[in-house]
DNA sequence: AGGTTATCTGCAATCGTTATCAGTAACGAT
DNA sequence: ATCGTTACTGATAACGATTGCAGATAACCT
């Protein structure tokens, strides 16, 4: 019962295989209400493994993220969604931030899907003729691997929100800036890292308070302590991404640190809560959803227009939102309120 | 170059497909070294479409829910694909509140997935046969349809946990508590009004101040709005689920209305951030993650031992956290402190 | 050597669908 | 009546893999 075919519905309307397939596919054939009724009275469904195997094609289209859990990645994946389509779904694959999940789903995907959109673990974790020799379209979302260049991208400006970040907290007098940064060896925390000790270098500070980790709020909470256990604590401190900044956050409020009065933070991402938080927080923004659907509309366009089409490079823009979590180092508060009051 | 089948593979080796394929099931054949050497060089794929069809098992599990971007539903998913095993994959599907999309959507998988993973959008959308004649192994999360007790369901006991905040917040010295329900026609909608009347009714106490909502941000902000804007309003809210949880507060700070001092708020549903807002919030919080396990433990159990077992039904505990947003209401405060100052 | 297993191999059918190709029927124009 | 055109139909060969069957090869024993 479970398992009717086109063979049990061309029987059953005493015609051909063909024709109720002609009919599927929108041709006009001859007894159309007797098929129509026929479909439903057998409750007959195409097989979508045949279609596939048949025409090459799955209209399906794999989304490989480390963690879904991630807002951020979550919202990638809505955005992505949002764009899909009406004639193809999405097949969502979690790496769970591990290398071995992330190769075998890689394999597994291979005449399941049309194409893959992909935030890499790292940037070097394959070889670099791996995604070349793919056989699949690729589209890199968030994060590249080394040969990025050759794959279409929907990036960020990385670089240029940790630079404005940083300079938001150098301009509020702030001396001593640290700096969570996310693992290096990722396209998102080189390039944080990258434009905030640009951002440094440029005011003619040194980059004493940076701190590798690993973009978990596990991590965000450990970094932000051992920073405070330092006996030269900095005042302001940048944190590279969401998880982290929740991290650091927590650690503040379990040490009693007040913020922004003993300590001033401004994370990369925006929360859906920021707002909501003692004080709200101030970030470095960007429409994570729309880079997910740029991400889908440069796969889409891949796939319709054939593989010979050069590769594209989507960049989604930042933006500083000012809450209130920054504000200037105490030591130079006074010379502020002095100046309000006067 | 992009298909590479077993064919090639067998004439490049000189010998038949069988061979190949024998060797790919994990036979002893003879040639093993020249055939995996075969297999670099030409860097072929097995081609999931035509195991698929062969087969008539695709290795992929479907999950349908309707917004990826709730953190809860995002927490089923990642439980979910924390279950799956190695040889399984998950096809997600976000119907994004849209009943022609979910509907659309669950036409599509037939072929594609070996089961479904269901969250509902309401109880009775669809006929009351259409699951029942559906062909596919359902599980049902967090929500059902009307006929939910022929399928295997992972729930958590709604209404209890409603109860347990309700109680809560009458015990504290409420009698005017709101509820910024869920829509009445999806189970967690349901259940929790429920919980929260029954409550109420045990106490004596009249339903005056029941909002029914829809589950998102902008709701609960709106449900909130028009909760205060009563000339008597309540003094305690019930919020069913996250989103509305955070529109309520977002809508609470807006009009400069302070928890707890002017009202106490409750959620359904903890949310990461629950302590790092002020003031902490208190929750009835569930195991998300569980949730989502269990379906796919359900699931998978019915795909192993066929479809003749008996549908299984999973429930997850819900817990009581309390943190800083609900206080007795203020005219009973003052007898509070004086009992404390005595 | 011869016989008996044990192990491996190739052929061909099969999964459900679609594309191709060669028809056939209906109809109007000649 | 013949022809050309239009509009549909059915048989059949793919698509790429797996598998039962029967035959081939090797291994082992007497």
């Amino acid at each position: 019962m479970s398992t009717v075919t086109i063979t049990d519905v061309a029987k059953h309307v005493g015609v051909s295989v063909a024709t109720i397939s002609r009919h599927l596919s929108g041709f006009t054939v001859r007894n159309e209400e007797k098929i129509r009724q026929a479909i439903i009275d057998l409750n007959y469904r195409p097989s979508a493994a045949a279609r596939n195997l048949k025409s090459g094609r799955t209209g399906i289209i794999a989304i490989v993220v480390p963690d879904i859990t991630n807002p951020f990645f979550a919202s990638i994946v809505e955005g992505a969604e949002g764009a899909v389509g009406e004639d193809r779904m999405i097949l969502l694959v979690n790496t769970g931030d591990s290398r071995q999940r992330e190769e075998k789903a890689l394999a597994q995907l291979f005449g399941r899907v049309d194409g893959v959109i992909m935030a890499p673990l790292t940037e070097d974790e394959q070889g670099p003729s791996f995604f070349s020799q793919f056989g699949l379209p690729i589209v890199f979302v968030d994060r590249v691997t080394q040969d990025g260049e050759k794959f279409s991208t929907a990036l960020t400006d990385n670089s240029k929100g940790a630079s404005i970040a940083t300079d938001h907290l150098i301009s509020l007098g702030h001396r001593k800036i640290a700096m969570i940064s996310g693992p290096l060896s990722t396209t998102p925390g080189k390039k944080r890292a990258d434009g905030f000790k640009a951002s440094l270098k440029k005011s003619g500070l040194a980059c004493e308070y940076f701190v590798e980790s690993d973009f978990s709020e596990a991590g965000g909470y450990a970094a932000m302590c051992a920073l405070l256990e330092r006996e030269d604590a900095p005042t302001a401190v940048f944190t590279a991404n969401n998880l982290m900044t929740i991290g650091a956050l927590h650690a503040l409020r379990d040490r009693g640190v007040a913020v922004p009065d003993q300590i001033s933070i401004i994370g990369f991402d925006d929360l859906d809560f920021a707002q909501l938080i003692n004080p709200p927080l101030t970030v470095i923004a960007r429409d994570a959803r729309l880079q997910g659907a740029r991400a889908m509309e440069l796969m889409i366009k891949q796939l319709t227009s054939g593989a010979s089409t050069q590769p594209e490079h989507s960049m989604v823009d930042v933006q500083l939102i000012e809450r209130g979590s920054c504000a200037p180092p105490r030591e130079m508060q006074t010379i502020a309120f002095n100046k309000v009051d006067r």
